[in-house]
RNA sequence: UAAGCAGGCUAGGUAGUCGCGGGCGGCCUUGGGCCGCCUGAGGAAAGUCCGGGCUCCACAGGGCAGGGCGCUGGGUAACGCCCAGCAAGGGUGACCUUAGGGAAAGUGCCACAGAAACAUACCGCCUCUGCCAUGCGGUCCCCGCUUUGCCGGAGGCAUGCCCAGCCUCUUGGUAAUCCGAGCGGGAAAUCGCGGGCAGCGGUAAGGGUGAAAUGGUAGUGUAAGAGACUACCGGCAGUCGGGUGACCGGCUGGCCAGGCAAACCCCGCCCGGAGCAAGGCCGAAUAGAGGGGUGAUGACGUGGCCCGCCGAGCCCCUGGGUAUGGCCGCUUGAGGGAAAGGGUAACCUUUCUCCCAGAUAGAUGACUACCCUCGACAGAACCCGGCUUAUAGGCCUACUUACCGU
RNA sequence: CGGGCCGUGGCGCAGUUUGGGAGCGCGCUUGAAUGGGGUUCAAGAGGUCGCAGGUUCAAAUCCUGUCGGCCCGA
């Protein structure tokens, strides 16, 4: 894949210092920096047992790359899953990924 | 056909595009990247409830403590698992359920109720003794009243025979203050039955209580009773036969012993501890942090000694380099499939054949088309054998019950 | 991977060791008292003891399985 993982002492850092949006499916971070972009998913026991949160953080991988050739590859992005995310389907999941990228002007 | 019962199999499929983990090959190439091919979650991967393998630590042997298991015989590396059977309970049945050793080794508990919860006796029943009250009935005797009576004979009811009783008849005898019967009364004796209180005993039939009261039912028996005795049933002991055994069947004796050990316990068998974050290798590195001990012909306290403090070197202990430095362990194994043989089965043996995830924040998703019953529960983390739990459906086999048809 | 604790009225808890009555405080309802409210007093309702099965005459309690929650260690 073209992105990297965030490492996980990163995660606060981006907590702290980058900006977020959420919608009642996902809540996104971005931090900016000049580095390649970079993604972190958060799948918390809440959502469900490890099969329903392991199918959640692949749909939200996939959404991830499906949009990626149309933003600009850099910073770090953290998802994290709510817990209606492990009911909703693949396309519902991939509207709410782009309509957070959108309010957060990254995306037309 | 419907309902049910038991067991087994399966867990959407096909084609295409993009994306991901691993292996192999090639190329560029230090790190790494690109291309091609192959491969890539489950029946429960889950819960972590048992049992093992593996690794490290400990360990002469034995015992105590602690824990687990508990009908019998097999299977297995082992098990609390599986198979086959036995017993008890449930179901019309197929079949299901069962932690199913020991209650005369000991301790403990059995609330309430009840006399009493395991050793006894409340009410009751009965014999005997003592005391107190004396009642009722029968026999005999006496008195009064009433009555044609009494003793016979024949016949009938009535039947093979006889007797008592009753009815009819009179050709018998006897008597008229007798005799017999009935009613009423009286007194002594005698016999039988009976009341109250107290006491020594017998009894466990009955009453009542309870979840449970010392075998159950019927009879004999007895002062009243009782397995005291008898028959059937139940249980125990002995013995004989069958079975490897749990156990089953027969015969004989004989009725004494409540329940709870998923209460302590006894008996028999088993169990060392930790867990792949086990454990090992490599680099930084013969680097270096902290503490303790020892401590030089040592330094300081004006010199020496004692003493205090510092202290090179040596020895010991502890911590860190983030469960996330890298690698190994890491997947060829009590492995899968097929065939043959043994065994009722679980399972075992032999031969052939196959390689079938190894990630390390953790790989399987998305889209398109078609088909069908429109797809449930759910994701490996050292590996196996089980158990338990979750689960849309679909398929197969054997069997039971009910109804219909032939 | 290993270990421990908890689940009882709406809420917080006791009772479980040693099996026999399901309780305590706050809250709730009704009534009294006050012009009204609070406080107070009196009365009352409300519980499949997480779930299922078993042992027992009898289970919140004992045993087994299971579900959910919390905590600790490496």
């Amino acid at each position: 894949m073209v992105s990297g993982r965030i490492p996980r002492p990163s995660y606060g850092r981006v907590y702290e210092e980058g900006r977020s949006v959420a919608n009642k499916y996902l809540v996104m971070y971005y931090r900016e920096d000049p580095l390649p972009v970079r993604l972190g998913i958060v799948a918390s026991k809440r959502l469900g047992k490890a099969c329903v949160r392991n199918r959640v953080k692949r749909r939200i991988t996939e959404c991830f790359r499906h949009v990626l050739p149309l933003i600009e590859p850099r910073g770090e992005f953290v998802f994290i899953a709510r817990q209606r995310a492990a009911l909703c389907s693949y396309q519902e999941l991939l509207g709410a990924a782009t309509d957070l990228l959108k309010r957060m002007d990254l995306l037309e």
